[in-house]
RNA sequence: GGCUGGGUAGCUCAGUUGGUAGAGCGUUCGACUGAAAAUCGAAAGGUCCACGGAUCGAUGCCGUGUCCAGCCA
């Protein structure tokens, strides 16, 4: 069985987790989890990814934490492997997989079948060349040449996606666009439940977490990473809260100054959150924190 | 008390040689198929400090008041 608890950060995916799978372990049907959280593959970052310790997990299993080096680029691609991978792993052996995290993209590639074409260096900096020196338009208008349903729908400004639009087109040989089913399939039989906060409590309760993750010694974590190259690392260094840290120590931002601007990341990347997890259909959403949400997630899972 | 700046969107500010206004950030909504804590789009929001005056017409000019900042006593 696959199941996957989505929803944006500080909303309580990871307790939800633990007291679905404890539910379900009293019921002889045990569970393991599998992380769907870009930043908590990284080893060393946890006080910033707001990472359950292993000493809180209640002797689950947790797969998929700590798995890269803060150096090491994750990718989608790589991770859709690796969670498949896991989740077959856990469902053989008739347990419940159950895939928690917030990152959209990752969430959908383990959820339905997503297909990723390859990549070329090569190519996508040709491309993101012609951007840098005759503009984003430029680069659209190529695109549209070739793919103007991709273009449309990415429209004139979004330099990433238009060359990676074009990447597709050239290497497969078709437009990306053609490459896409209309509406995306399943992988495999699953159950969402979504958990959701109101914005104002979201916003309160998010502001109060990454003033004490300040507290908690995000600092010092982040000064120890650096030495390991957390700044070379094109995911890890990027992470909300990990480059304000590490500004603050190079004396670019006062702490007020970090945490303010780590704080307001935060409020907008939960926000980007909840609009990729609202379109999911047959979602069962929850309210933060609701105590009936564990129950009602039992009762439609084994019921 | 005097002088000088300044009072324009929730915030920081731009602007209009007089024809009722914009940007960034924030807020809300949205897109999203190999960096996704990435990348990008849209919308809402303003008695332009108050009152009076000249003007066809004032946020802009004149006067008074008021609030803030700095300097001088």
């Amino acid at each position: 069985m696959l199941v996957a608890i989505v929803g944006a950060t500080g909303t309580g995916k990871s307790a939800l987790s633990l007291e679905l799978a404890e539910a379900l372990a009293a019921r002889g049907q045990p569970v393991e989890v599998v992380n769907a959280d870009a930043m908590q593959l990284y080893r060393g970052m946890d006080v910033g990814t707001a990472k359950l310790p292993v000493a809180e997990r209640r002797g689950i299993p947790h797969r998929l934490f700590d798995v890269l080096d803060v150096t090491d680029e994750a990718s989608v691609e790589w991770y859709q492997r690796e969670a498949r991978a896991a989740v077959d792993d856990i469902v053989g052996r008739g347990a419940v997989a159950v895939l928690v995290g917030g990152s959209g993209l990752y969430v959908s590639s383990v959820l339905f079948d997503f297909r990723f074409p390859g990549t070329d260096p090569v190519v996508r900096a040709r491309y993101e060349a012609i951007a840098d020196e005759r503009g984003a338009g430029a680069l659209y208008d190529v695109l549209a040449g070739r793919d103007p349903t991709s273009a449309a729908s990415i429209g004139r400004f979004n330099v990433r996606r238009l060359v990676r639009a074009l990447e597709v087109a050239d290497l497969t040989g078709r437009p990306l666009s053609g490459t896409l089913p209309e509406s995306s399939a399943p992988w495999r039989p699953s159950t969402v439940f979504g958990v959701a906060e109101e914005r104002p409590v979201l916003v309160q309760r998010l502001d109060r977490r990454v003033e004490r993750m300040w507290q908690d010694g995000l600092v010092d974590e982040v000064r120890g990473l650096l030495p390991r190259g957390l700044e070379r690392g094109v995911t890890a260094g990027r992470a909300i809260g990990y480059a304000q840290a590490a500004a603050q120590i190079r004396g670019e931002l006062t702490e007020p100054e970090a945490i303010e601007a780590t704080a307001a990341l935060t409020r907008r990347y939960a926000r980007r959150q909840a609009s990729w997890f609202r379109r999911y259909d047959g979602v069962e959403w929850s309210r933060s924190g609701d105590p009936q949400a564990v129950e009602r997630a039992v009762a439609r899972l084994l019921g």
